[in-house]
DNA sequence: GACCTGCTGCGGAGTG
């Protein structure tokens, strides 16, 4: 039905490739993109066949006989890019339509005749857009003025993101310089929490409809429990081995959770492997290592169908990159977020009839409890609700000093306009955007010519640079060298220092000289080392996750997945709040009292317990306490009598945070560290950045006016306000 | 107790 209705060249690749039929998502993606031109996003597992399913309609659809680019293709990744210019280039040469790949390495020469016949199909990122659109704006005009298509590839890495904002607000500006003032969005993703989310991207929610295949693989899933000897010391041995012989004879990827972890597995295993004869197929794979090596890895696991392999590994190997088939994969405590966990998953078992495997490794009993409130709330079909930031100053600064280069200056007036109409800025007040505007001439960023505002002497600087077109930041690194071969990237941390030792690559090496100038370091081959150390801030997890991990020490449910030690180690966990007799996990949270402190378990997420602590840091009279974020436990040294005064004190300071922000972000700026182009704007900007983007003031507000204490050694719960009338 | 993502224009040397 669909197939016939392809144009005839479309049906020849179709005929050509031996499908036995076209996948579910592709037919339905066939039907409606050739019978609209409304905005779609096409949900559907990976392997599907999602890129298929935009394509064959749209190339069957427009007609490429037209002069300009027809259909611009973009990805949040090169290697994206470059997988899938092959596949779409296989299919256009049933049409004779030109693909062009259009990012930083890229071949100058193939952008260069474009731009002077522009045709086809553009494979493009964000980045590359946006530099389009600083330095060479009468390019993006000649190119997209006739463009009919828009396909996003994993558009859900976009949604809820700075760079998200930032490509949203790119494709609004494209818009306005096509002709038709329009152009059909198809968006593709294997993991969507929010549709509604996803609708509104595209800049048109009202004419996006959603196409979704949730068929999914079912795993078999197990949860192993190795407690950790030390803390903060690395794996324990007793993981190690029973990790390798989970996984020694199968395709497999772990996961824990950072780049030094995944170091450590790698080599541990592989050490383990050479004792007793195992393979030598041990691989790391991550940021830190070099972009070469990287793509050996990939290359290796997805030409080899036989031979088992076991690469560690962080979230480089979450996207879209088709890697083969995987046949287990391990999470080694618990991941920081359901839809990370999803993405995990789904890298394996790609091929029809083949049982994957999950194993779920945790060291810590709260690691544990995560981990398996995690897994419960995936199989429950949850994922974290995403939230879009609704005054995103810092990026429409960012694209302000875009568009007036673009621009090459433009009245004041129309600057406001411009930016208020597009899709990602709309809402944000003009009278917002004229007060950044003003900071931004006030620190020379820009200047004003009559009417005109055009980009000043120091803003010249910024836009010049090569860091503009991004909108996140990234640490500068030396280059790790051996014999002339790069082997990865570290910052410079302390422990980088000569005759060191340290892990990369799954290998280990001995520091040999450090060049601070060319910011190289020269390492040789060692034989024993230390896991390499990197900076970075803390995980957000969801308020969901905490509850259910409440909801899972207070009834007593069981789940066979779990092994005999993860069984004991969760029912220590239940003991230690058994004094507790919570019936309402949504509103109640304990409260234990011990040795004249108490511990308050809010069991909410980072972002509400990032608040509390800088809500306990403004009071008048300080509260000694100290906060963990594993457990979500304020100990604080106050008397069961004293909690309420002090909750209701901190709900009045969250209604009305304001004040004690402005202090905060000009005694500490590095507070908008997150945030690239949060520095320069006026400070009631960056107080609005970070109360929308950092805390979580009004959620705040709402837990403490709503939550029901439950102290270990009271007779009755307490409202936090209830108790606070009785302290008055 | 984190992770990831991308990049212009120019000069000059080397190559065909």
């Amino acid at each position: 039905m669909s197939f016939d209705l392809l144009a005839e060249p479309i049906r020849r690749y179709v005929r050509d490739q031996r499908w036995e039929s076209l996948r579910p998502i592709q037919a339905a993606a066939i039907q409606h993109i050739l019978a609209t031109d409304d905005n779609y996003i096409l949900a559907s597992r990976t392997a599907s066949g999602k890129t298929e399913a935009a394509f064959l309609p749209i190339l069957s659809k427009v007609d490429f006989r037209q002069p300009g680019v027809r259909v611009l293709y973009i990805s949040p990744l090169i290697a994206l890019i470059n997988d899938q210019f092959h596949r779409i280039e296989q299919l256009c040469k049933y049409l004779e339509v030109r693909v062009t790949k259009w990012h930083g390495e890229a071949s100058r020469a193939e952008k260069k005749k474009l731009v002077q016949q522009p045709e086809g199909i553009v494979l493009i990122t964000p980045e590359s857009l946006e530099a389009m659109f600083v330095n060479a704006p009468y390019s993006v005009s000649a190119l997209f003025a006739q463009l009919q298509y828009v396909v996003i590839d994993e558009i859900h890495s976009f949604l809820g993101t700075d760079r998200g904002i930032h490509l949203k607000s790119l494709l609004s500006r494209l818009e306005a310089v096509t002709v038709a003032r329009s152009f059909a969005v198809v968006g593709l993703s294997a993991t969507i929490g929010d549709y509604a989310e996803a609708k509104r991207f595209t800049g048109h929610e009202d004419r996006t409809k959603v196409l979704l295949d949730r068929a999914s693989k079912e795993m078999l899933t197990s949860f192993r429990y190795f407690p950790a000897t030390e803390a903060g010391g690395d794996l324990p041995l007793s993981l190690l081995k029973d990790l390798y012989k989970q996984t020694s004879n199968s395709k497999v990827l772990i996961f824990p959770n950072s780049r030094g972890l995944a170091e450590v597995i790698a080599v541990k295993l592989r050490q383990i492997a050479d004792r007793v004869g195992g393979h030598d197929k041990y691989f790391s794979h991550h940021s830190s290592v070099d972009k070469e090596v990287r793509e050996y890895v990939e290359h290796f696991a997805k030409h080899n169908q036989r031979q088992p392999f076991c690469i560690a590994c962080t979230s480089t190997l979450e996207l879209g990159i088709d890697i083969g088939s995987v046949e287990k994969v391990v999470q080694v405590d618990a991941a920081h977020s359901i839809a990370s966990l999803i993405q995990r998953v789904g890298r394996s078992g790609r091929r029809d009839g083949e049982q994957s495997q999950l194993l779920l490794y945790a060291t810590k009993p709260w690691s544990l409890l995560q981990s398996l409130a995690c897994w419960l709330l995936y199989r429950e079909g949850f994922v974290e609700p995403l939230r879009t930031a609704t005054q995103p100053y810092d990026l429409l600064l960012h694209q302000a000093l875009s568009t007036v280069k673009q621009l090459s200056g433009c009245p004041e007036a129309e600057l406001v306009a411009r930016l208020h109409a597009n899709a990602a800025f709309s809402t944000i007040a003009p009278a917002q955007t004229a007060g950044i505007l003003a900071e931004l001439l006030r620190i020379g960023w820009l200047e004003r010519i009559g009417q005109e505002v055009i980009i000043g002497v120091e803003g010249e600087y910024v836009v010049s640079s090569r860091d503009f077109y991004s909108v996140f930041k990234t640490e500068p690194a030396f280059k790790v060298q051996h014999a002339g071969k790069t082997i990865g990237e570290i910052p410079l941390t302390p422990q980088v220092k000569e005759n060191e030792n340290l892990l990369l690559a799954a290998r280990i090496w001995k520091i040999k000289y450090i060049d601070e100038k060319a910011k190289k370091i020269e390492v040789m081959p060692a034989h024993d080392g230390k896991k390499p150390i990197f900076l970075g801030g803390g995980g957000v997890v969801d308020a969901r996750i905490r509850t259910k991990m409440l909801e899972l020490l207070s009834h007593p449910s069981q789940h066979p997945e779990l092994d005999e030690a993860s069984q004991e180690a969760l029912r220590e966990l239940r003991q230690e709040f058994a004094g507790f007799t919570l019936s309402d996990t949504a509103h109640q949270r304990p409260v234990l009292v011990k040795e004249g402190k108490l511990v308050l378990f809010t069991f909410t997420g980072t972002r509400i317990n990032r608040s509390l602590v800088f809500l306990l840091n403004c009071l008048d009279a300080p509260v000694t306490y100290a906060y963990q974020e594993e457990d979500s436990s304020f100990t604080l040294a106050l008397t069961p009598a004293q909690l309420p005064g002090l909750v209701e004190q901190l709900r009045l300071f969250a209604i009305d945070v304001y004040g004690y922000l402005e202090v905060a972000v000009r005694e500490n700026p590095g507070l908008l560290d997150f945030a690239k182009w949060g520095a320069s704007l006026p400070v009631t900007c960056q107080c609005g950045v970070l109360k929308e983007r950092y805390f979580d003031f009004e959620g705040t507000a709402d837990f403490l006016q709503n939550t029901l204490l439950v102290f270990s050694q009271l007779p009755q719960a307490a409202s936090f306000t209830d108790g606070f009338q009785e302290g008055v």
